[in-house]
DNA sequence: CTGGATCCCACGCGATACTG
DNA sequence: CAGTATCGCGTGGGATCCAG
C-alpha cells in the first residue's frame, strides 16, 4: 500500500520557462506515472472497450494480478479510468477510460504508430551498432 | 519462464497488429527503450537543438552522469541520435537526434502538451480519491 | 570536458498464498 | 471473480572516484 511514494520533497525551482526538464514539470510527472510498465498497455485496451478485471489479465501477455491491480489503482486515483463494480455473485468488476484518459490515449496511440512501422529501423540500428563496437 | 508465446517463424508481426500487448509486440519493445526515466527528456531536448554532453547534463535538473552517458550511448544505439566528438582540448562531445528520433519525437510531443495541458487535471482527481479513500 | 568503473540501496515487480 | 498480504530478487539509478 505504498504506492504513492512521490516525496518530491525538493522545492520549487527557479525557471521552468515552458521547458520541461525541471524536477516539477508536468511532463516528468506524467512520465512517473505512466512510465511504468504497464500503465500504457491498459489504457489502450480500454481505449478499445470497457473490460473487466480477468479480462485485461488474459489480454496483457505476462502481466501478474498484483500489478494489474496496483496499476488500475494507479491509473483510478489518477482520473484515467473509473471503476465499475457489479454486485453478481461472483462479484464482476469492470473498468472504463474516462474522457481524460481517452484523450492522453490519443497522442499514445501516435506513439504505439510509431513503434509498429519504425521499431524494425531500430533493431536494425542495433545490429548495426553492436557490430562495429566490439561486441566482446 | 516462457510461456506459450506463439511464436510463429516469420511474420510474427501480422499477429501483433492491433493486438499490441504479447511479449514480442513493437509496443512492448519501445516501452522498455524510451520508457526508462530519462530518454523522453533527452530527445525532447536535443529536438530543440543539437547539444553537448555538459549542456544535456545543466538543463535536465537532477540527472547524474553516469545516467545521462547510460541513456545517450542507448539512444544511440537504438539509432534516434548520433554522437558527434570534437578534438578540441579538453574533449568535446555533441548529440544530434536523428530523423528517425525526430519522428518519433513527434507522437512524444503530443504527450507533452496532454502532460502541460492537462496534469492539473489528474491532481485534482487525485485529490479527490484521496480524501474520498481514507487516508489512513 | 566526457564518461567509464564500483559500490550499494531502494523499489518495481513477479511468485505464491489467502480472503470475501 | 477480484482482489490483498507477504516474501524475495533483479536492477534502475544515485554517489563517488578515476581516467583520457
Amino acid at each position: 500500500m505504498q504506492d504513492g511514494t512521490f516525496t518530491s520533497a525538493g522545492h520549487l525551482h527557479e525557471t521552468c520557462r515552458g521547458d520541461a526538464y525541471a524536477r516539477d514539470c508536468p511532463t516528468r510527472q506524467l512520465l512517473d506515472r505512466i512510465g511504468d510498465k504497464w500503465s500504457v498497455l491498459i489504457l489502450l485496451l480500454l481505449g478499445e472497450e470497457e473490460m473487466r478485471f480477468s479480462r485485461l489479465k488474459q489480454r496483457i501477455d505476462g502481466i501478474s494480478q498484483k500489478m494489474l491491480s496496483h496499476t488500475l489503482r494507479s491509473l483510478e486515483r489518477d482520473g484515467l479510468l473509473t471503476r465499475h463494480p457489479v454486485a453478481t455473485v461472483p462479484v464482476t468488476v469492470s473498468y472504463r477510460i474516462t474522457p481524460l484518459g481517452r484523450d492522453l490515449l490519443g497522442a499514445l496511440r501516435m506513439m504505439i504508430d510509431w513503434a509498429e512501422t519504425r521499431m524494425s529501423e531500430v533493431a536494425a540500428a542495433q545490429a548495426r551498432f553492436d557490430r562495429e563496437r566490439v561486441p566482446a
